[in-house]
DNA sequence: CTCATTGCAAATAATTTGCATGTAA
DNA sequence: TTACATGCAAATTATTTGCAATGAG
């Protein structure tokens, strides 16, 4: 299957967001959250706090489930990250990367996950928006399906 | 402002499909199950179980929060509620009207949620998830930014 | 009668918070 | 030095589950 093509994304302005942030609310720098930080760049999208917490410690045993969560608000509340939920309950991060905005397509048997762009849904999107009168600042789009491999299958054995 | 005329659901077709679904099962109707659908029937769209939990009270004080969420359980899985998280950590139902679908546009600000619809975003779905093979099950479409309302006053005052 | 359902309370699971200690600035 | 940050454990919140009692079919 092909994928659209995916510029790489823009890490030093999403760390001089971060870094106003925090000079704005008098925030410090600590190895902990250096490395959260940069493991999260480094990680796929839909990180979990879990994952996100295991790939830290494999770097820093001492780190703890508070910390990651408490950087991961951070990251959010300044617009590096969002926070996302599919249906399993638990939070999942990614880039808050708006140039190459994507969306996703689940599959309701296996979980996988596809991401897409459609810039003629964006461009409805903001003609909505302006029909109420909103002005628009992100939004989320997923859809839920049988993805091909899954209807492929005969059928769940049962 | 004006929100789309929306023609009232046929609550008849879900009280069936609920039926069937009950009796292929061998689930049983009981007193607090009709209770619960009926007062989910006469909710307004995104309902909490606390919500719904305190209508259903207001009638039979002695159902407990275990009865709801089962039977909110229930009605999602055969396709008479969707269950929806906007960003409070709590679920919210709402009938799985499929003909008048609509989706939401959500106040940063406030909170206030806006219904919309538009048949050239389902069009448009509809031809994403056929490129990637998929066979549509629902979607959640959701948009978030500033009110009128809320562009319109000043600022938080801080 | 039989087995699903109920209400309660206890159990989970994800996330948040209090606090003593550590540490950027 | 002075707060902010950390790690731990305890607290919170939403939801689920075990179980004895109840009730539908």
């Amino acid at each position: 299957m092909i994928q659209p093509q995916k510029s790489p994304p823009d890490l030093d302005h999403f760390r001089s967001l971060l870094a106003t942030h925090m000079a704005r609310k008098g925030l410090r720098s600590t190895d902990q959250r250096r490395l959260i930080v940069e493991t999260f760049f480094a990680s796929n999208d839909h990180v979990s706090i879990e994952q996100l917490l295991a790939s830290v410690r494999s770097r820093d045993p001492k780190v703890g489930y508070a910390t990651v969560y408490r950087t991961l608000k951070l990251l959010t509340e300044c617009g590096v990250a969002y926070e996302r939920r599919f249906g399993d309950g638990l939070a999942r991060y990614e880039l808050a990367d708006d140039v190459t905005h994507h969306d996703h397509l689940i599959c309701v048997e296996c979980a996988s996950i596809v991401e897409f762009e459609e810039p003629r849904i964006e461009v409805l999107q903001e003609e909505i928006a302006g029909r109420y009168g909103f002005e628009l600042r992100s939004h989320k789009h997923e859809m839920y399906g049988v993805c091909p491999a899954c209807r492929a299958r005969p059928r769940k054995r049962g």
